[in-house]
RNA sequence: GGUCGCUUAGCUCAGCUGGUAGAGCGCCACGUUCACAUCGUGGAUGUCGCAGGUUCGAGUCCUGCAGCGACCACCA
């Protein structure tokens, strides 16, 4: 205990053997038995799991570090704290990892075949798989390591078989060809939200297309009825107009559309045109789709390629053309000018081709979205396709009415709205990937036409008895696994101990990024599996950023590496800077340029705790502390005052903690350690700690100081857990009462209302503004250090001055004051008044510049004049007296009296300054 | 195009249900026998984007405007 700690925090020393010691102690292991045996109350959050090839980064530290400080300060109030830790198999990410690996070594994927590939990834998440849940160790994260899933585990997979196939005997799944997101470099189908809407500067192009002599009536009908689309080539052929922002995409089109009730077209209709540089002819049609009031109220329709297109096609009959190839090059059922050509080069191609002909009408510049593989930023393109879906709608219900009923609440709270919106439009999910990495869709093909949808891999068709199977070659989107993650990690399908005592879950913390991802989909399995919500509380934090506002990533270089900081500056310094930019709804931002700018105030912190615990330690000593209730009769005003404050302080923590304010609850109690307990607490005992200071005294200054600390580290161990468990666990406790086994299980600090004490709170801070403002005063006047001076306390409420005249022992040692009156002074002097209307003299003879002094009071006299003012006017107005609250009013009143006063003792002053 | 959000001290940002502005960093001055210079003490800096409105009173509510941002979207 007397053990010599050094004069600055070494993070590197302490950390690791602390965290060791954490896992030994098995603290962060919680059995199935504490809940369904104990009765204990669980907490539960499930991890995010982060790619399984991911490193560790900023943007990790900061989701992982809210889950530890919740989970940790859940875990102290005695629940059943469970962080189930994890990694996804991430499939079109890793598998893209790997690939670019073979690359390397000039391999394609297909030169290795399937089962050679997914071995090489399996070798590959083998080696690399569990770093990033080792680097989570080194930030603090108290996981349940014995829980660790991957989501290819076994039982996992067990998982996603069973939800694949109820929900496809549920008719929630289905396959059919539809128009999806397809990647052309990731050769895959991709889901909506996987295909991400890019502003693009692009151009909006014109297209003629020419109409057959037989209908040139009615086009020139129509051209009369006011249809601009409608126009005559130079040769005396009609031709209609339609716009594209792909052109290529023209020579699948099969069909032209107008609004049903368009006048203008209504001659067209059932007509037909001929399709440019095809050869084909294509029908005109009437389609609801259409709106007649955007350009020029005529749509090509390319159903092969374009969603809506596919969609008219539905409904009128239109044919079905896919002009391209998967790798996005056009097929064999183009001209053959186009065969073969990339889907850029046909472009280009196509609009050469048009504008020779005469049926490029124009171009406009135009700014649309277009999708882009969200992994690899390739240029998405809709095509037509047969995939597997899940049907969404029936799954939304459920899981809208949970979020508009409140039964799962959002922070902040506008992401609910968001939340709605999506579920409300809520399409069919894509969930099929054309990749070899992931889980294997449960579906064989027997070549009698069978189609088995099994949760067991089956052995014969279940029509014919065909030997002859072969599985669906594609695999399930990753989000498919990760959406049963709440569930799947307890080990259902099985009905296991630890599904029963951990689900529901409690709180989910993430980026907002997933939140359709991953969120929406977690909350809609968990009611179609479970029956509820898979926990109640979203947190969305921010995104980490830089300097300038950029987000942290490895591509644009300003990132900043966690185990950097934690090597450099410590864990705890980064969790603390970290929390204390974590207000709700706003990004965290950080210098990747000064790393130490950026962690300064997180280290300083950490190292301002561990010199108070230093200094504490080494002035208790050895000798026994006795229990507080015990001196409860010694107490000293600013132990009264610590307790009252350390009260509060443990109040607002909870409540800020509650309400997901960690940055609030971080600076509060960054504040309260600082401010209070250093800046003032630890500065007023120092004497009374001495060995020759008087034993009452000073025992009761050791055991509110034992208590003020040990009660301090509690609230600070969920943010900055490495040095308060380190100081705590060296803290002498008080005899005869039990010791918390480690910090980390030690009661969270509630209910502490008996301390609070207005009284003492009150005088101290009286007290305070006292000692503040004779410091402002002798650095005014330029006294030396070295000088003593006297003050004269004047006025003041009740009792003030006795309290003063009791504090006169500190003076000296926090304002060189070696002499304290509470008579009035006399003369001229420096003054202050203090905020309870209490006024100090400070004799300074000789010292003081008259004619400064007198304009400063001047000065000072205006702006009470005008303050005071401002509070006769709204005292002076019936409707705030009527209205306003009794308490603000009586405030006012008070305010108005103080103001008075201040004011005309000021102006005795001024007089008393002569000239 | 729709929806939502932001604009407060030199910088990064807090400010919950309206009652005369805050933090951290930075800056200036002084200070190292006495836990900590990763420190202490004191100090300076804001017409709370602009214009209206509601109210006894608005950074805080309402409207409009300007700038920035996010999310969603099938306008070819």
């Amino acid at each position: 205990m007397s053990q010599e700690l050094p004069p600055r925090l070494d993070p590197r020393s302490i950390e690791p053997a602390r965290y060791r010691a954490w896992q030994e102690g098995g603290y962060f292991h919680v059995p199935a038995s504490a809940v369904l045996e104990e009765g204990r109350d669980p907490y539960v959050i499930v991890i995010p799991p982060p790619n399984v090839t991911a490193a560790l980064h900023m943007g990790h530290g900061l989701n992982n570090t809210v889950q530890d400080v919740l989970i940790r300060w859940r875990r102290m109030q005695g629940r059943a704290a469970l962080w189930v830790p994890g990694t996804d198999h991430a499939g079109i990410a890793t598998q893209n990892v790997v690939e670019r690996q073979l690359a390397a070594e000039g391999i394609h994927r297909d030169d290795l075949g399937r089962e050679k590939f997914v071995e090489r990834v399996w070798d590959f998440v083998g080696e690399t798989g569990g770093t990033i849940l080792e680097q989570l160790k080194a930030i603090g994260a108290s996981c349940d390591w014995d829980r660790t899933r991957f989501t290819l585990d076994d039982d996992l997979r067990q998982a996603v078989r069973e939800v694949f196939v109820s929900l496809y005997e549920k008719d929630l799944v289905y396959r059919g060809e539809y128009i999806i997101n397809w990647c052309p470099r990731c050769l895959t189908a991709l889901s909506n939200e996987e295909a991400e809407g890019e502003e693009t500067q692009g151009h909006l192009w014109h297209l003629r297309y020419p109409l057959p002599e037989e209908s040139w009536g009615a086009a020139e009908a129509s051209r009369a009825a006011g249809a601009e689309a409608i126009g005559q080539l130079d040769d005396g052929t009609w031709y209609l107009t339609v716009s594209t922002t792909r052109p290529e995409t023209m020579l699948g089109d099969t069909g032209v559309a107008v609004y049903p009730g368009d006048d203008r077209y209504a001659g067209l209709v059932g007509a037909s045109v001929h399709l440019p540089l095809t050869g084909r002819t294509i029908p005109i049609v009437a389609d609801r789709h259409v709106d007649p009031d955007f350009g020029s109220g005529m749509v090509k329709v390319t159903p092969a390629h374009d969603k809506n297109d596919f969609e008219i096609a539905g409904r009128t009959g239109l044919e079905l053309l896919d002009v391209m190839t998967p790798d996005a090059r056009m097929s064999e059922g183009t001209p053959e000018a186009f065969r073969g050509l990339d889907r850029v080069e046909a472009r280009k191609a196509v609009l050469a081709a048009l504008e020779a002909e005469g049926f490029l009408a124009g171009t406009d510049e135009h700014t649309h979205a277009v999708p882009h593989c969200y992994r690899c930023h390739t240029v998405v393109e809709p095509r037509l396709s047969e995939q597997w879906f899940v049907s969404m709608k029936p799954l939304a219900e459920p899981a809208l009415a949970a979020s508009r009923d409140g039964t799962i609440t959002f922070t902040p709270s506008h992401w609910q709205r968001v939340y709605e919106h999506w579920m409300e439009n809520i399409q069919d999910w894509c969930i099929s990937r054309q990749l070899w990495w992931g889980h294997r869709i449960p579906v064989w093909y027997c070549e009698c036409g069978e189609v088995i949808v099994a949760r067991e891999d089956p052995t014969a068709c279940t029509r014919c008895g065909s030997a002859a199977l072969e599985q669906d070659p594609d695999v399930l989107d990753t989000w498919f696994s990760s959406q049963l993650w709440p569930f799947s990690v307890f080990g259902w399908p099985k009905q296991t101990d630890d599904l029963k005592a951990f689900y529901p879950g409690h709180t989910l913390v993430t980026a907002p990024e997933i939140l359709f991802f991953w969120v929406s989909r977690m909350i809609m399995m968990g009611y179609e599996f479970q029956g509820e919500a898979p926990f109640t509380q979203v947190y969305l934090h921010g995104t980490v950023r830089d300097i300038k506002g950029r987000k942290m990533s490895k591509s644009l270089g300003n990132g900043i590496d966690p185990l950097g900081v934690v090597e450099e500056f410590g864990a705890d310094a980064m969790r603390y800077t970290i929390i204390s930019q974590c207000a709700v709804g706003t990004d965290i931002s950080l210098d990747h340029e000064d790393v130490e700018a950026a962690f300064a105030n997180g280290r300083n912190f950490a190292n301002k705790i561990w010199n108070a615990g230093r200094f504490a330690l080494m002035s208790l000593g050895d000798a026994p502390v006795r229990p507080l209730a015990e001196v409860s009769g010694d107490l000293a005003l600013e132990d009264r005052w610590i307790l009252s404050r350390m009260a509060r302080a443990a109040d607002g923590a909870t409540r800020g903690l509650e309400r997901f304010r960690l940055h609030e609850v971080a600076e509060g109690l960054y504040h309260f350690f600082w401010g209070e307990v250093c800046d003032w607490y630890l500065e007023l005992v120092k004497s009374r700690l001495a060995a020759d200071a008087e034993p009452a005294t000073r025992e009761a200054a050791r055991a509110t100081l034992v208590a003020v600390l040990d009660h301090a580290f509690r609230l600070l161990q969920p943010i900055v857990p490495f040095v308060t468990s380190e100081l705590w666990a060296r803290l002498p406790w008080p005899e005869g009462e039990e010791r918390p086994e480690d910090l980390i299980v030690a009661p969270w600090p509630e209910g502490l209302e008996s301390w609070m004490d207005d009284e003492a709170e009150s005088a101290f801070a009286a007290f305070q503004s006292l000692i503040v403002e004779t410091r402002r005063l002798r650095k005014e006047y330029g006294v030396g250090e070295g000088q003593r001076v006297a003050i004269h306390v004047v006025g003041g409420p009740e009792g003030f001055g006795q309290m003063i005249a009791q504090q006169g022992a500190v003076m000296d040692q926090l304002a060189r004051v070696d002499r304290v009156e509470t008579t009035a002074g006399e003369g001229v002097g420096a003054n202050g008044v203090l905020p309870n209307g209490a006024e100090l003299f400070l004799p300074l003879e000789g010292v003081i510049d008259v004619a400064r002094e007198r304009t400063r009071m001047e000065g000072e006299i205006e702006k009470l004049e005008g303050m005071l003012k401002g509070v006769r006017a709204r005292l002076g107005n019936e409707k705030f007296v009527a209205n306003a609250p009794d308490e603000v009013v009586a405030k006012a009143r008070e305010n108005e009296a103080q103001l008075e006063d201040q004011s005309s003792k000021l102006r005795e002053k001024l007089v008393g300054l002569g000239v």
